[in-house]
DNA sequence: CTTACTGCAAAAAGTTTGCACACAC
DNA sequence: GTGTGTGCAAACTTTTTGCAGTAAG
């Protein structure tokens, strides 16, 4: 979805179009990784603005009420935002050197989750899955 | 691993048998859900014992590092400690009235592991894969 | 008696809340 | 002008750290 559509979808419900909230849907419509409140707010402060984390805060929890935007946790203690026009994706995180790589895992992720649903009487609505380790990059340096 | 081995490979590494150490085995012995530090230290209180939050969060690293203990994160906030003896397995979070049930999953994720690596070069060492739904008293009960 | 372990208080680090003010429309 | 959004300070939650004192062996 284009930035231009998300304002008039937002716009149509009542709510603003303010600095905050094109400042960030811009960021995340450039294939940005999932990054925490304070990189983000890094990001924003050197592209000249001028934001309270807070507001950050506020504002990435209503994008991701309003479905713009999907959180991630990498169990390490913060909550990470990136854009839903992604698609559904995990992620594979470098040990070494943290970088974060996209990954999509076909069908199969489905099949076990209704294999489960079965064998153990529960409904799954949604799933955490993250992989770790060492990326290529990394592997030819040691 | 019964808890005199646990005491035994302790002692040789020249670790001590404290009261804070023995009660937390004791606790991870009776199939225990992860529970958070705060949930462990309530269960020592109303078993009696007195321990500070800081020595559980100590015990609870230790005890991770030594492999007795395995870490898990929910995505809200707070890590989770469990019995490593239990075997590698994932949960079942009902979003209703937060039950945790356990499940094994089969060898399948360990296929898509492989095929991931290969597609993203990228060597996979871990994996955090949490399921969150609805379980079966709660459907029930809907 | 040695050194692993513990308790306490204080600090970090991430996130949330309350309230007065500001800005979008 | 009305109601949504913002900034600031302060609170809250989980986890960590420093240091003096305790206890296991």
């Amino acid at each position: 979805m284009e930035d231009n559509k998300i304002e008039a979808e937002l716009k149509r419900k009542g709510f603003k179009i303010t600095k905050t909230r094109v400042s960030l849907l811009k960021l995340f419509g450039k294939n940005f990784p999932p990054f925490s409140q304070k990189e983000i707010r890094n990001k924003l402060i050197k592209s000249g603005l001028v934001l309270n984390k807070t507001t950050i805060y506020r504002e990435l929890a209503f994008l991701a009420n309003e479905g713009f935007v999907s959180e991630s946790d990498f169990g390490d203690g913060k909550k990470r935002y990136e854009s839903s026009f992604k698609g559904h994706h995990h992620h594979l995180i470098c040990k070494e050197c943290g970088d974060i790589g996209e990954v999509v895992v076909k069908g199969d992720l489905k099949s076990i989750e209704n294999e489960i649903g079965k064998r153990k009487k529960f409904e799954i609505k949604s799933h955490i899955l993250e992989f770790f380790g060492i990326c290529g990059k990394c592997i030819k340096n040691n």
